[in-house]
DNA sequence: CATCATCTACTACACCCTGTAGTATCGCGT
DNA sequence: ACGCGATACTACAGGGTGTAGTAGATGATG
């Protein structure tokens, strides 16, 4: 399944990569199904095995992976919220080809909030600074790049 | 049919958004099904109704709109392309809320060519200016906002 | 050792979206 | 009245998503 695209999620898949990066970014390890299903599965009354088809799926679309401990696997996402946000942004960006990019991001900062232009701006500036000096980079900021999700496990690794 | 998203598009539709949009980018005017079948259709080998069916489609999803013209529709894109891509990146940060949209933003920039930097540079000053001297919005800078996509045809307009 | 609890694996099914197209119908011009 | 060109309506297969049941493996327990 060579997948180059950032799948789509379900709604309940979007619930489910919340709750796991939710506890990634509280600093907490993967979650198995169980404790998964928990949280977000007895909210709406999931079945248990409902939670494990969707994490099942999840990681066939390399949003997660799972790891075996002892009987059950935990699971946890292979890219953060931001990477995931950012790519799926750039694959909009490059598959609604358009001749003026720049008016798209016109369009795109005139609904933004000062807060998100503010957040825009801070990131920019870091992305001068790190092609400026290029030396500080690895000093200082560790590559995004490198950290880029990798959607096919049977895609050649050119790195 | 109130749909506050934007919608997805298949393969197919987008091809035939991008024809509508390349159309209007030349300065044309809207498009019949059988226009639009001559050229994205045939080279696909695709029925006439197909085209009309997706073009259709398109129209429920508000993203066409279509204005009788003697016994045939015209069709037209209902915003352009800069503006949807706008809507769906933004849709995308949205959607996926993060504690950390600054972290997102670097990582769109970091997989952002130069010319995309540039790009979203100066529409970045733009804004900026335009707050800066909001009489001037007026004048030289006509309200992106008020061209924002309205998908439902049965949400009240607020202007 | 027999049983139970807990997991995963596999399968299923309904619903929606998209690609694709056929048939029916309607209205205009000759 | 007829045919041409256009739309309207209907259909159907295939894939994705929500939802879940059942079978099988395996460790714990009496």
């Amino acid at each position: 399944m060579a997948r180059s695209s950032v799948p789509a999620l379900g709604e309940l898949e979007r619930a489910v990569m919340d709750h796991l990066w939710a506890h990634e970014e509280a600093g907490d390890g993967p979650l198995t199904v169980r404790e998964v299903h928990e949280t977000v599965g007895k909210q709406r009354e999931l079945a248990y095995t409902t939670v494990m088809t969707v994490l099942d799926r999840l990681t066939k679309k390399g949003l997660v992976t799972q790891a075996r401990e002892d009987r059950a696997y935990r699971y946890a996402a292979t890219s953060t919220r931001q990477e995931l946000i950012a790519q799926t942004m750039r694959q909009t960006l490059d598959t609604l080809q358009t001749p003026d990019r720049r008016s798209a991001m016109l369009h795109f900062l005139d609904d933004a909030s000062p807060q998100e232009i503010d957040d825009l701006k801070s990131a920019l500036a870091q992305i001068e600074q790190r092609s400026a000096t290029p030396s500080v980079r690895t000093l200082s900021f560790p590559s995004h790049r490198q950290t880029r999700l990798r959607f096919a496990s049977d895609e050649t690794p050119h790195w």
